[in-house]
DNA sequence: GCGAATGTTCCATGATTCTCGAACGGTGTG
DNA sequence: CACACCGTTCGAGAATCATGGAACATTCGC
C-alpha cells in the first residue's frame, strides 16, 4: 500500500511514441484540455475542472487517451484526482513540440490583407 | 488554362488547422512519407517515389490527407506529379512544429538503467 | 490517334474512434 | 457503518478512418 492503490499506468519517458502523442493532441476536445492545463496557473487540477461541461465518462476517456500517450499524468489524491501536464518529459523526448503546439494559435484568418485568393490555385 | 488543369485544392496558410496537421502526422505511414520528403535532398519528388512499396491507391489517399491538412503540396508536372513539403507555410503558421516533429526521434528505449520505477510516483 | 504510364477517384470491407448513459469501486464524512 | 462524492470501466451506437482492388482521366511516345 504505497500511497494509494488506484494508480493508473503511465508510460515512461523513453517509451513515449511520437505518433501517439500527435494523435492524442489531434482531437480538438483533447487539445483544449491540454491548453487548459498548460495555461492555467495550477500544475495540478482535479478531473472535473477540465474539459468544461461534458459528461464525466467522455472526459475520463479523453484523459485516458492523453495519459496513455504520456501527455498528462493522473494521480489519485484522496477522493479526487490530480491531472497535470508532463512538460519536462515531453520536452526531454520531443524538444520544442509542446511549445509549438501550445504556441500562438488563437489567431485564425486574422490577416486583413490578401483580397486575392487566386494566387495559390 | 493557367499551367495545367489537374490542380488539386490546397488550403491557404491562414486556413491551416493545427489539429488537422497533427492528425495527418499522427499516422506512422504518413509521418514516414513526411520524413522522407524532409530528409531527401530533393524538394520535389514524384508520387511513386514516396511511401515505399505500397498500393498506389493507398499512397494517393495518404497524400490526399497530408495535402488537405496543408502539410504537403501536390502539383501536376507533365505525366507525373511533384510532391513537396510546405516547410515555410508550416513554419509561418506553427513555428517550431515541423522541426520538433522531424527532430531526433530514431531513439527508442535506449536508456538501460532505471530498474526502480517508484521514483515518479 | 493508339497505347503505355502515372496518379486520382470510386467502391467496399474491416478496424478505430468518439460519445455518453449506466454500473462499479474506492474515499472521506456524519 | 451507511451514505454521498469523484472518477473509472463497461457497453452500445454512430461516425470516421485505413486499406486496396478496379475503373477512370490525363499526358507523352510512337
Amino acid at each position: 500500500m504505497p500511497g494509494s492503490s488506484r494508480d493508473l499506468p503511465h508510460p515512461e519517458v523513453e517509451e513515449l511514441v511520437l505518433t501517439d502523442v500527435l494523435f492524442a493532441l489531434s482531437d480538438p476536445p483533447r487539445l483544449a484540455i491540454v491548453r487548459q492545463l498548460a495555461e492555467g496557473p495550477l500544475t495540478e487540477v482535479s478531473c472535473q475542472a477540465v474539459g468544461g461541461e461534458i459528461p464525466k465518462s467522455t472526459r475520463s476517456h479523453h484523459l485516458k487517451t492523453l495519459r496513455e500517450a504520456g501527455v498528462i499524468r493522473n494521480v489519485p489524491h484522496g477522493r479526487q484526482r490530480y491531472v497535470s501536464l508532463r512538460r519536462e518529459d515531453l520536452e526531454a523526448r520531443f524538444p520544442g513540440l509542446l511549445a509549438a503546439v501550445l504556441g500562438p494559435e488563437p489567431e485564425r484568418a486574422a490577416t486583413p490583407a490578401e483580397p486575392d485568393p487566386d494566387l495559390a490555385r
